[in-house]
DNA sequence: AATAATATTTAGGTAAATCTAAATAATAAT
DNA sequence: ATTATTATTTAGATTTACCTAAATATTATT
């Protein structure tokens, strides 16, 4: 199966949202590639004839069993490349994603073992996401939960979900980082922003969107 | 400058074809892209649009001063990425080419620069042929002559022009790799096939289109 | 120099991936 | 259960990078 680069990035999209979900939608769907719901319909139609997703007309996407198994192959690329980013050439977390989105796009099963290969056989990249094997494998699906989620008062960060530079570098700015253990302080109702602390460092408040995408387990 | 991957690529043909001629066809350009020189034209008023190449109606393309710039970056990406590939990697040289042909299209000098101080700033890729410098800056632009147009009768290889896997494996089967050396034993002047012999081997003979592709010096 | 051969360009068309605007379906709210 | 809102799809354009076929220039040949 050859796909475009729009088609690995769609199928890319569709994993990641389908994640949880039971089904993705049009819109999310849009929203999460930056583009207009009328161009992911469009794009759905041409998925659904290679028979890379299930689609009916307003019933939402899922990947079939060989969509998954593509989207595995990308994702395997695209971590393995942010390894070798940040391991080999020293970059730093938050910079690695949006050169990590072009390398994911050369389809070689050869290069992408035998980076595989030169960087150990990585299980888990930068960010702490577990990295499929060239079968497909990989390991549990991350971490539990968000901190927005999360009920435990001191917990540690174990992912980000979100790979935006944005955020990645507030993150960076407030000290907190994969391994960063933290306390919850208080939560506030009215907006979902939380007050957490960092030892040895003063309290600060994060939004519900910032909270969302960072991924804890209690400790 | 932002360039599209098409745009590239004829961008590297034209510095490639410029070398030695004074200006490059269209139709060379068709040939060497694998396209029509319908399309060669199309593209031409692109570039010249962008002040990349200078171009008037059948008079020929040139790079402008700005064009040059654009290619020496990309062919400094590809020539460190073919490096990567052996040196690191294992690949061997008659494979690199295909993959560095899509890693070259990453643009990120900050990429590229630190990938050329993972590799110690190599001067010279695995073909032999020279790596620009950050700043467009080449070694000599490779060897004398092609085998097919030497005089001399004891000569080295030096670079392969032509890096088809076809190519490349040939060579590799007859046991032609950078810095052989070679005897011409015999010059058949009826197809201009060559007779040559690598010491210790028994002599065989290689055609015109082989011989004009091996880059050699007298020794 | 006229003609033949070759090279190049123009005109008009196609496929991929997008878009906007309008139409339709599904869901939420009264 | 209507109506309003939101989500999704359709229809028709647009852009990029191609293409073919025909027209026009250039170059080579007699």
């Amino acid at each position: 199966m050859n796909l475009s680069v729009s088609e690995e990035n769609y199928i890319k999209s569709i994993y990641k949202l389908e994640e949880g979900q039971d089904s993705v939608t049009t819109n999310a769907l849009a929203y999460e590639l930056d583009t207009k719901p009328a161009s992911v319909t469009d794009m759905a139609k041409k998925l659904k004839e290679k028979k890379l997703i299930a689609y009916e007309k307003y019933q939402g996407i899922n990947l079939t069993p060989e969509g998954k198994k593509a989207a595995l192959q990308i994702v395997r690329r695209h971590r393995l490349w942010e390894c070798f980013l940040v391991e080999k050439l020293a970059f730093s977390w938050e910079e690695v994603h949006e050169l990590a989105e072009e390398l994911e796009h050369v389809r070689s099963e050869k290069l992408t073992n035998r980076l595989s290969e030169f960087l150990g056989n990585p299980a888990i990249d930068p960010h702490g996401d577990p990295i499929p094997d060239a079968q497909g494998k990989m390991g549990k699906p991350r971490t539990q939960t968000s901190l927005h989620k999360s009920q435990a008062k001191r917990l540690e960060v174990m992912a980000v979900s979100d790979k935006s530079a944005a955020l990645l570098e507030f993150l960076t700015a407030k000290g907190i980082r994969l391994g960063t253990q933290l306390d919850v302080i208080e939560r506030y109702a009215f907006d979902n922003s939380i007050e957490i602390k960092i030892r040895n460092q003063p309290a600060f408040t994060i939004s519900e969107q910032v909270s969302k995408n960072i991924m804890v387990k209690a400790i």
